[in-house]
DNA sequence: GTTGCCGGGAA
DNA sequence: TTCCCGGCAAC
């Protein structure tokens, strides 16, 4: 379409219809004229169009014109698929585990008006038979990218991908040119007009709402979520892919913020992410799968195989068909404890409990009033890097040192080494710890 | 006074 | 996280 005149904006050139030619079947193609009787000729409107409108259709694929009514045509702004008969080989779409897939009718049951179709997916090389309604059936590709085409409009779906943070943000990072027109299917002809220029909104309609979940949701805006693969957020500077696929975002610049819906997020409960080390795997979303692999390219190479078929050039469709999670880590390291165990692990810590508890029984039993025994309680490794000390006492605790553990008579490096072999001593007695090496 | 070690600061 | 030290309390 390119007359190099500008359209009127409700033009109906440009629109996708079906049609039927010679072969009883109906054929994919768009409105190139219009022919009016009506005293205004040159409107293309829609406005003045009488029963007697002449509909010049160029079907796809070729130069092949043909002059239609308007109830002769399938499609936006014409009749739809009701009282339609379709014939056997006829070329339709349908929605088949929530994707688009082209297929041929076998039959049509006019009376109930069902048909038997055979689904031609791509990678699989048996054709599947369904059964579907009538209604169900498109004779005109849809114009949605395949991603869209996959939601169909779910909003269920939507939320889905909202709760999936890092692929929904995966998902909106499509560069501004490339907004225009799907990967999956390049942009045609009839991109630009009509049934096409819906499809835009629609498609801009789904980015917003995908967008308006990941920021309202209370629990997807986790900084992560936004990592820099999301070309729309403000504070993503990075364009590489390193960033998103990384698990380790910068942090928003307040440490404490509400969004615009008043929701809390407090960054606080978020920050201790930044501190665990969490590995990544690569899941495999298509539905009914869940391969799981440690590779992106892996995972890649699985869709690609097993799902998608044979990669066609320029075509990335794969990305949408994997998701990129965080697996716990195991616990941090005990570097600062000078022992590479926790304390209910280690047998000196156990004597050293065991013997604060034994001397603390014997001065509860011989003071009537024991000082506090300090019983190091350990509520969760990965959480403290110090024992907790539960304090234990008799009828009431003593003044002084809350928390502090007793003084033990074991000998300790100081003792053992002296001060001219300092460097003999385990590091927690270098530092004015307690001794590590000599507990009770 | 000596010793053990907690709490906290600096790098 | 590592290293160091002031200071407190037990001895």
């Amino acid at each position: 379409m390119s007359t190099g005149k500008r359209l009127a904006k409700r033009s109906i050139i440009g629109t996708r219809v079906a049609a039927l030619r010679e072969d009883e079947l109906y054929y994919s193609g768009m409105i190139q004229a219009v022919k009016t009787p009506a005293p205004f000729p040159e409107n293309n409107n829609s406005i003045n169009l009488t029963p007697n409108t002449r509909y010049t259709v160029r079907f796809d694929g070729g130069k092949v014109t043909r002059e239609y009514r308007d109830a002769e045509l399938i499609g936006p702004g014409f009749r739809g698929l009701a009282g339609v008969r379709l014939r056997p080989g006829q070329r339709v779409f349908l929605t088949y585990n929530g994707r688009e897939v082209r297929a041929d009718v076998l039959e049509h049951d006019h009376q109930t008006d069902e048909l038997r179709v055979q689904v031609l997916t791509p990678g699989t090389e048996v054709p599947i038979e369904l059964r579907k309604r009538l209604e169900e059936i498109r004779l005109l590709e849809s114009r949605k990218s395949a991603r869209l085409a996959d939601v169909d409009t779910d909003f269920a779906r939507l939320a889905d991908m909202a709760g999936d943070r890092r692929r929904a943000s995966a998902t909106i990072e499509v560069p501004a040119h490339h907004m225009q027109g799907s990967r999956k299917r390049g942009p045609s002809s009839s991109c630009e007009l009509g049934y096409g220029e819906r499809d835009d909104q629609m498609n801009e309609c789904n980015a917003a709402l995908v967008l308006m979940s990941l920021s309202c949701s209370p629990n997807s805006p986790r900084p992560s979520a936004w990592g820099g693969r999301s070309s729309v957020s403000p504070g993503a500077s990075s364009s590489s892919g390193s960033s998103w696929r990384s698990g380790t975002p910068s942090p928003p610049p307040v440490s404490s913020s509400f969004s615009d819906e008043g929701i809390a997020m407090d960054y606080e409960d978020l920050h201790p992410r930044k501190k665990r080390i969490n590995s990544v795997v690569f899941e495999c979303t298509w539905r009914g799968c869940g391969y799981i692999t440690n590779t992106c390219l892996k995972v890649e190479a699985h869709i690609r195989q097993t799902h998608l078929g044979p990669k066609k050039e320029g075509d990335h469709e794969e990305e949408f068909y994997y998701t990129e999670r965080e697996v716990a880590a195991p616990p941090p390291t005990l570097s600062h404890r000078d022992m590479c165990r926790p304390p209910h692990e280690d047998p000196d810590y156990q004597r050293q409990l065991v013997g604060s508890y034994r001397q603390g029984l014997l001065s509860t039993l011989q003071n009537g009033a024991a000082r506090p025994i300090s019983i190091p309680v350990t509520h969760s490794w990965s959480s403290s890097q110090s024992p907790k000390h539960l304090k234990i006492s008799g009828v009431s605790s003593s003044p002084g040192s809350p928390g502090r553990r007793p003084r033990s008579d074991n000998k300790k490096c100081r003792k053992v080494y002296g001060m001219d072999q300092r460097d003999l001593w385990c590091t927690q007695c270098k530092w004015k710890k307690a001794c590590t090496r000599f507990g009770d």
